[in-house]
DNA sequence: CGTACATCCTCTAGCGGCTAGAGGTGCAAG
DNA sequence: CTTGCACCTCTAGCCGCTAGAGGATGTACG
């Protein structure tokens, strides 16, 4: 087992350094052990662990519900009703949240398009801006 | 002109209490006259540009755009050219985002759809967090 | 007029999820 | 043996608020 470098363990898990140190601030990566030196040696488990954490970050999970995930991991015997019901929670987020933006789109589209390039006052964006009642979408 | 409190502006700009005097801490707003006992007291102007600010933040653009955005609605002779470009930077955030955002609810969907309900090492949440090629997408 | 109670005030600290910087130590190559 | 990068710890900052402490003010009712 070659000693992996915080450095080494960055690159390969795209993680990178100072958030590989605050992961293990707050618990969600083990404290690795120490060269002489005092720097912190990494294992190949650690960069599994690594890129299963910048996977879920960047499917939007929190760090809360990673937690939990890592932990489902680390018990593979378990039901998996736990992961299944954050990944749907997940989801729901993702979905009303795409909701949500496409009715902004639409709200900025019609901004952008108004706007005759003219002067302010008469420019749709700071129009539409200013008064609520213009807009499309009343959803906000 | 009544005189109009801070609790009054907030139910009727919809911006809440602490926020209100936040946004005057970092000069969006005007710091307001005071009564004789020291309470804020707002006029007309400052409900239009509460109403204002809430509108654009819930468009998503950030404070720092909304600062421009507001001081050219305080020069209504300018030329619009720079709410447009913000407007149009907003626009195009927005559309990355939901791009990002679909790609992410494709894979979600295969996670959720792939989980037999099983134990956790048939689980495919947990199987696709800690295996990154099984992603049907690789733009993160 | 007193009193109860909502609302207001200022101030500081905290949230999430990092990121930046200061000031110092370890280590490998030339 | 020195150069220079990577590492260490620690603290503070980012955004856009939000929460809470501890106290002052304003208003409605008896």
């Amino acid at each position: 087992m070659k000693k992996i470098t915080i450095g080494e363990a960055a690159r390969k898990s795209g993680v990178k350094v100072p958030t590989i140190r605050y992961y293990e601030g707050i618990g969600l990566l083990r404290e690795p052990s120490r060269s002489e030196g005092n720097q912190r040696s990494y294992e190949q488990s650690d960069l599994h662990r690594l890129t299963f954490i910048r996977h879920a970050r960047e499917l939007g999970f929190e760090v809360e519900a990673i937690r939990t995930l890592l932990s489902l991991q680390d018990n593979p015997l378990q039901p998996c009703a736990s992961a299944d019901a954050i990944a749907k929670a997940r989801l729901v987020e993702v979905e009303q949240r795409i909701r949500s933006l496409l009715a902004l789109k639409a709200e900025l589209e019609m901004m952008v398009e108004g706007c005759g390039h003219g002067r302010v006052d008469q420019c749709r964006v700071i129009e539409v801006l200013a008064d609520h009642a213009q807009c499309t979408h009343h959803g906000h």
